[in-house]
DNA sequence: CATATGTCCTGAGAGC
DNA sequence: TGCTCTCAGGACATAT
């Protein structure tokens, strides 16, 4: 689950590895299956070992450690990836650890369902994958927005997904952003208009700084936390998200209806979204 | 090229 | 109670 909020929070949490150095890296044995890491461990290692953090990055979903050797380590979470500098949730999807010379000591990489990736590109290579994503969504501007999304023939809820045009938004802020925005999900992006692409941007803004304020959202199952362990607190002030059936608080008459949209649930009010 | 669907993965919850 | 099934969705692979 882990968008740019929650991400962003994660990045800020662990900023104090700035200057630190790396003095051993390893997988941990877990009974899940292994982590993906890109390209081997043995490389990792033999590539990171005694390497500086220049500096703690985000790119979209991605946390991005730059090292004095000029390559990229990139954690990049997916649905239940966690960076922490102290204990994790549990020991049993514990599946990395990063040791360094000073404190703190210790990064660890939690994750339960193993869908996340550690990789090290060099510099050159994180660079052209980075332009092959979109304009982060912090970054946007209302002509940067339709720019990259007002020609295409898909539903704005699924555009707003799609990483290689803007990077950042994810299931939970597409349904949030939409309806502070008041555009209806199903809407195809090439039939809306300017003012509304407009509304989109600063709605777009609103949300994810909203989100980052309260270091993102923690949800029901309880697997997101911060670098320190503890939950966000955007869930207690989300719209629509996972409200189905619930009174939608802005007309006070319709109810929050629940579609889905290229197999993802999106959360939106019929009569406040057109 | 654009767009749509399938796959990975684990644990929670539903239904019998 | 314990089993099986479905669902959650980020990113990528494969299909149309």
């Amino acid at each position: 689950m882990p968008e740019l909020p929650e991400v962003e929070t994660m990045r800020r949490g662990i900023l104090g590895l700035a200057g630190n150095t790396i003095t051993d890296m390893a997988t941990v044995k877990n009974p899940c299956k292994p982590l993906q890491i890109n390209p081997t461990l043995a490389t990792l290692r033999r590539k990171t070992l005694g390497a500086k953090i220049d500096a703690v990055e985000r790119w979209g979903k991605r946390v991005v450690l730059r090292l004095s050797t000029s390559d990229v380590l990139i954690f990049e979470p997916r649905m239940t990836g966690l960076v922490l500098l102290t204990d994790p949730p549990d020991s049993d999807h514990l599946r990395f650890r990063i040791r360094f010379q000073s404190a703190p000591r210790e990064l660890l990489y939690w994750d339960r369902r193993g869908l996340g990736r550690i990789s090290l590109l060099s510099r050159d290579r994180f660079q052209q994958d980075v332009v092959k994503l979109g304009p982060d969504a912090l970054q946007l501007s209302h002509e940067l927005l339709c720019e990259r999304l007002s020609d295409l023939r898909r539903p704005i809820k699924v555009a707003l997904l799609d990483q290689k045009r803007i990077a950042g938004i994810g299931n939970l802020y597409a349904s949030e952003i939409l309806y502070l925005a008041r555009i209806s999900p199903l809407r195809n992006c090439h039939r809306i208009r300017d003012f509304e692409w407009q509304r989109l941007c600063e709605a777009v803004k609103t949300i994810l700084e909203e989100a980052i304020r309260c270091e993102g959202s923690t949800l029901s199952d309880g697997t997101y936390r911060n670098a320190l362990n503890n939950p966000g607190s955007y869930q207690n002030h989300h719209r629509v998200y996972d409200r189905a059936g619930q009174l939608c608080s802005t007309c006070k008459v319709d109810i929050i209806r629940r579609v889905v949209q290229s197999q993802r649930s999106t959360f939106y009010c019929r009569k406040c979204q057109k």
